[in-house]
DNA sequence: CCAATAAAAGACAAGAAGGTCTTTTATTCA
DNA sequence: TGAATAAAAGACCTTCTTGTCTTTTATTGG
């Protein structure tokens, strides 16, 4: 895959988590049932939230009525940031054959075909906020499980 | 990386092959010197290239004055062919958040996005051969090495 | 204030990717 | 023909990703 499954698992979380906010007003999601919904193994999911939860993506809440949610801040998060944290940015900067270095002053072959869309992924990536995803989601353009 | 480390070390193995074909008619070129020239792992690139020749996409001849070489078809076969053995169409055909499918009917946030591109990369990939790749590096356009 | 709850934290294990080393097999040419 | 050569093959090893299980810490509502 391009992103990696941890990747991934982050940012289909933060999409029901950004879901579940505006359906039901200051509502709380627990791991449990995030990891259920999306079918991703429970404790590994508790361990890519709290990675969120630490660097300010997510909010978190313990104990009795607590889970995870998130702020308007949060929400308004482009889905490049979530990239970054988890996967880094070397698959956005990186040669596509493995070059030590990118460089247009020594392309490699396939660098004229890689590059622009390397460039395209990276602007959706940066436009694309987890809001603007809820709200495909929610007007039932988009899809969150199969 | 887009491609993994191992598909990355092979199409560059395939291009260095392909290059020297064209500087010295009939030329093998050892395991030992391609490993050497692109700073590949020697004994790893052997089993690569065992790979890659098992699968018809690079030839090799045994003992004294043996080594890898390319015939005129192997020249020919493109990108894709290297990338779909090495690394399979996972990363052309899966959804980019990992949705068990990836389809029209029930698209993910990222699919508009990220379909296009996937696209894009699988045509181009399917256009470039190991020929014209090398075609650019003889004529000085692209390089193969830092 | 205390029992229930839920996230945080940490130890550990399986699997895959990447890498190393040694032995075997086929080939050539002196 | 046999010693040198080079790829093929196979046994390991290391690291990273992914996944499991247990213990700790913080919070809250009765
Ligand atoms: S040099 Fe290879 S992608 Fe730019
Ligand atoms: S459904 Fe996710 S990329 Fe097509």
């Amino acid at each position: 895959m391009f992103l990696s499954k941890t990747c991934a698992y982050a940012v289909r979380s933060l999409l029901l988590v950004g879901q579940h906010r505006l359906e039901e007003e200051n509502g709380k999601i627990g791991l449990r049932t995030i990891s259920e919904r999306l079918e991703i193994p429970t404790h590994f999911l508790g361990k890519i939230l709290q990675t969120l939860t630490k660097h300010g993506l997510l909010s978190s809440a313990k104990g009795v009525s607590g889970g995870f949610y998130m702020t308007d801040e949060q929400l308004r998060n482009p889905l490049m940031t979530v990239v970054k944290l988890i996967d880094g940015s070397d698959v956005f900067e990186k040669c596509g054959i493995g070059l030590a270095t990118c460089s247009e002053q020594r392309p490699c072959p396939v660098h004229y075909a890689f590059k622009p869309l390397r460039e395209k992924m990276l602007k959706t990536f940066e436009s694309e906020t987890i809001e603007s995803m809820v709200k495909s989601l929610n007007s039932g353009d988009t899809f969150l499980v199969v």
